[in-house]
DNA sequence: CTGAAAGCGCTAACAC
DNA sequence: GTGTTAGCGCTTTCAG
């Protein structure tokens, strides 16, 4: 490993200096500055992070917790704070809970010590426990705490644009498949679908589950769902409202006329599956960025007041939702006229 | 922060003792230990991984570079990786590309400089260049470089069964739908085709692309299949092909009567889709822990030989592959011996 | 069995 | 403008 001590000897220089001549180029005389640069590159030094760090009380590393890396919405956040995280020079630690909040405790504990900051996505464990997070800084994604700095999707608003888009189609019997009973999203939406249902008498919410938010538990909410009576549902992501299109579909019913299917997130499974999903869209990449951003900023300013940022989300029509069979002539939609798809043989 | 320091005065001995304790109980009294153990139990102490680091001259952290961790294939291996550093107690650091070969080289840079070693996953760019990686230790995932250690999915045998399923099926005119140019496993997977095709004469293989290997890249590519009069296509990875299945059915064709369809990875988009794609199988997260393991064995042996590891792979058959429309009768699937089908029309 | 002390690579006072 | 030095938190001789 090269050092800064091996650039001093070749450069005829002490390290004080090189460390200078690297972090303010113009407290150095041009003619030092030159040579130490030049013997640096020459020797291809890199400054020993682990020892600046110590040395700042700094680590320059983040760290990122999320419950399912193979979830693409998870993946997604990924990529926006990588690109944020890169751009400032923070590198960034990634862990997997795969879904187990006692494995996500431990793992945020090992983050916490080798990081100036974490990102907790989606927490399922209950994290009130400051005795694990302490005075660390951290931000949340998908989950207001206290006075923590938060960022997520509006999806109380998708929630309501979903509601009412399949009370405009005519359904009145709506099934929610909801999550993680830890979700602060699940709930959330569940109490936007009690405030919708309670301007409309006419809607009936079942509210099932909670599921697993995975594919099979989408599928295996797919009996209760049906048994329920509901004409359509709303799952709790769109991995879930995959799971559980394709078992309704497996069983014999058909996706739309049978059961309209709508999810939150609008990841890219949702124009792979047939029939395409309708989905409550957002700007998933976005939310990793701004959480970074907060993050970066908190570990800056400790003390500044948390906030919840609220990102914009829509709802994004596509195959999955139509009016429910048993009405004929669809219901007034105001912009974008869907077609009426004529329900062809199998 | 609470150091060792706050840990030795609590239990009223020297730092270290405190040190001793932690790392090798049986050097220290019973007693003290324990009242050690206490102390830092109650202060909530974890040792300071980058001062550990910089004496023993280890970050005890590991590199993971993808280059899409939003395609499923490589979030199951990050998967494997994390699961099997956290065991070891390394942190992972992730690094996504985003398929661009310049920020690859970059990313690595930065891994370099703050990682024991470093996991280079389907690299895209040409990392001959030892400068950038030199004496760093390193391990490939589905790529072969000199003597450096590898894990890869034994792939062509995989190329191998798919194409022989297909041809079994009754397929003459076969489209491969290759990834990037500089893919490792795309080079191998086309010797393998090259080489069934040579044992058999009346096969004609159309090498398609390269195709960025996404959604988009498999869309793109399906105007060029369909034009090649191939009865089945081949794609680079399950993504790739839910990107041709999707575009084709769009243009008003069958999947699998007017073109049969078959990927690599058997991620779990297989099943989401709709005919399920036939796709090469293999132990995803396997390949990631095999991958960690060999690294950690490099970071401390570094002069070990390099060694290419080959796990299995194999073909699963779904719905996407079938005969092609021209054979009225199906080619027996049971037995793995084909009975020379009847030629069909061109 | 335990403490004192050196030193990992680096930065930031503080001299000169 | 540049060198000297202390010390970040920790492990590891080396004494006792």
């Amino acid at each position: 490993m090269v050092t800064i001590k091996d650039v001093a000897g070749a450069a005829g220089v002490s390290i004080a200096t090189v460390s200078r001549a690297l972090a303010d180029p113009d407290r150095v005389a041009a003619a030092t500055r030159d040579r130490v640069l030049a013997a640096a590159d020459a020797l291809g030094y890199t400054p020993n992070r682990a020892a600046r760090g110590l040395r700042a009380g700094r680590t320059n590393a983040i760290g990122l917790l999320v419950p399912d890396l193979t979830n693409p919405y998870f993946a997604v956040v990924a990529r926006g704070v990588s690109q944020r995280a890169r751009s400032h020079g923070v590198a960034v630690f990634v862990a997997d809970s795969e879904e187990d909040p006692a494995a996500e405790v431990d793992l945020l504990r090992g983050l916490v010590g080798q990081t100036d900051g974490v990102l907790l996505c989606s927490p399922r464990a209950l994290i009130r426990d400051t005795d694990v997070l302490g005075a660390h800084p951290a931000v949340f994604v998908n989950h207001a705490l206290d006075a923590a700095p938060s960022v997520a999707l509006d999806d109380v608003a998708g929630a309501v644009a979903a509601l009412e888009h399949l009370r405009s189609l005519g359904h009145r019997s709506i099934a929610y498949v909801a999550g993680p009973t830890t979700s602060w999203s699940d709930a959330r939406r569940r109490d936007a679908l009690q405030a919708v249902a309670e301007r409309h008498p006419e809607l009936e919410i079942h509210v099932l589950g909670p599921y697993p938010p995975t594919v099979e538990g989408g599928s295996a909410a797919a009996g209760v769902v049906i048994a329920s009576g509901a004409t359509a549902a709303l799952a709790f992501n769109d991995t879930v409202a995959v799971g559980l299109m394709r078992r309704v579909i497996a069983l014999g019913l058909r996706v739309p006329h049978d059961l309209s299917v709508a999810g939150f997130d609008d990841t890219y499974l949702t124009t792979l599956v047939t029939p395409a999903l309708t989905s409550v869209h957002g700007d998933v990449t976005e939310v990793g960025r701004r959480a970074t951003d907060l993050l970066l900023d908190r570990i800056e300013r400790p003390d500044a007041p948390g906030e919840l940022v609220l990102l914009p989300s829509w709802l994004v029509q596509r195959d999955s939702t139509a009016p429910p069979l048993s009405r004929l002539v669809p219901a007034p939609t105001t912009s974008p006229a869907p077609a009426e798809p004529t329900p062809g043989a199998p």
